[in-house]
DNA sequence: ATCCTACCCCTTGCATACTAGTGGGTCAAG
DNA sequence: CTTGACCCACTAGTATGCAAGGGGTAGGAT
């Protein structure tokens, strides 16, 4: 019997790009399948589909594989097989625990910036990305909020000047998305999500690190709640 | 002319196990022979190389590598060669960033753990180490000291249960870690050290995240403080 | 003397082949 | 029918060979 293919291509996408390591595309690919929930927790996925499937040797499928493994996308049990990794309370709280930490600091290292015109000009650029996130509410479109909302949090990173914290951060935040593509009762969320982020950014504008890390940490901790009913409606997908 | 070997290895360990992942092997190898600075930054080192000195093939080596380069440690050039990471003030306050964010967070989770007898264990194994780096200090025994901060930091970190934590930061102290290994002036820190982390379990004790916060924030700043002059004395590992 | 060009060597990226170990399915014996 | 052993198909781990591109060097032209 032929085999479903793993990973349905756009077709925009036809294949891999020359100009660039196939490695790495094929990470991008088969993590973004991931968040995606397209490849399902406790789906095994073994090398050589994916091989065939992207018209490739075994070689760079399996580097991308470590790679995910690595953020701990898939887990390789050698002889075995490779599975895309399942939930657990467990690594979400871990990962909710990281996020924080970072963006607690992000924003408090930003409201404290010895260098004002830093601190108002992040103000600037994440009081538009609010002013977009209410028109997106008011269109209830919840795509659209949620990549604001992904552009909101990476723009405070961004400000930091260090890049590794802007990637950790939406590493974490990757893994949060996983979990909450599974059930998209995210709407009604629009205005709690909206206060919060306001604050936040009242916060640094006042050039307060204690305001600005309290309301990051009342706004991850409420954003993490939703995920809490998760478990029951998947158990399928949690360890 | 006969290559000098890259990394010399230990007569007690002649080459790899072979019930582990070669691949997995090679990593340590190469990571702990960066950290102590017998690679050094900005020295390439090819996969054919390194190949050769652990007898195996190019592969695992090659998958060791991509790992390194994930976590910073070597940069690999398309067709030009691999080497090993420069030092650069931003990444250093980079990792310092990271890991006072991630620090910072541990001890204020401990300092409010509903349940207290984690808090005390922590306590109690955090002052068997400090105890245990007095000795050190009075011996004037560098490493111990050194190993003993690292048990320290370490056994924070293990009691929010979030292993990943005590990984990541595990990882920035590597980073620092190298740093700090150019130039020995470690000693006569001793007293300030000790003080800091005295200062670190006294908080946790008396329940304050506030003050634990902030003395492990003091703590960190003060120790990568040290690192200011390096650059000075080593310009040639730095970008 | 200087600049430009062609070539060659060495690098990593990828493809292919082989090894070893795991799990399941089948078949035979009790 | 149950249970055990064996075999086979499939897995990841490793070895090897080939392709493609960058960089230094030598040699010729100016």
């Amino acid at each position: 019997m032929a085999k479903q293919p793993l990973i349905s291509m756009r077709p925009d996408s036809k294949g891999l790009s020359y100009d660039r390591p196939a490695a790495s595309q094929i990470f991008g690919f088969i993590r973004d399948a991931i968040i995606s929930m397209e490849l399902l927790p406790g789906q095994m996925i073994s090398e050589t589909a994916l091989a065939q499937q992207f018209g490739v040797s075994r070689t760079p499928v399996r580097e991308a594989l470590i790679q995910l493994s690595n953020i701990g996308f898939v887990e390789v049990l050698p002889q075995r097989g490779t599975y895309v990794s399942k939930f657990s309370m467990e690594k979400i709280l871990e990962a909710r625990f990281i996020r924080e930490a970072l963006e607690v600091a992000v924003v408090s290292q930003i409201a404290t910036n010895p260098d004002e015109s830093i601190r108002l000009e992040a103000v600037d650029v994440c009081e538009k990305i609010i002013a977009d996130q209410k028109t997106a509410a008011a269109d209830d479109d919840v795509l659209a909020f949620q990549n604001l909302d992904d552009d909101f949090h990476h723009a405070l990173a961004s400000f930091t000047q260090y890049p590794r914290v802007a990637s950790f951060i939406e590493a974490e935040k990757a893994h949060m998305d996983r979990v909450r593509n599974l059930s998209l009762h995210v709407s009604g969320q629009y205005k709690r999500v909206l206060n919060q982020h306001s604050a936040i950014i009242k916060a640094i504008k006042a050039g307060s690190a204690d305001k600005a890390a309290a309301a990051m940490s009342v706004h991850l901790k409420d954003v993490y709640n939703i995920l809490e009913l998760i478990p029951q409606e998947h158990p399928e997908y949690f360890i």
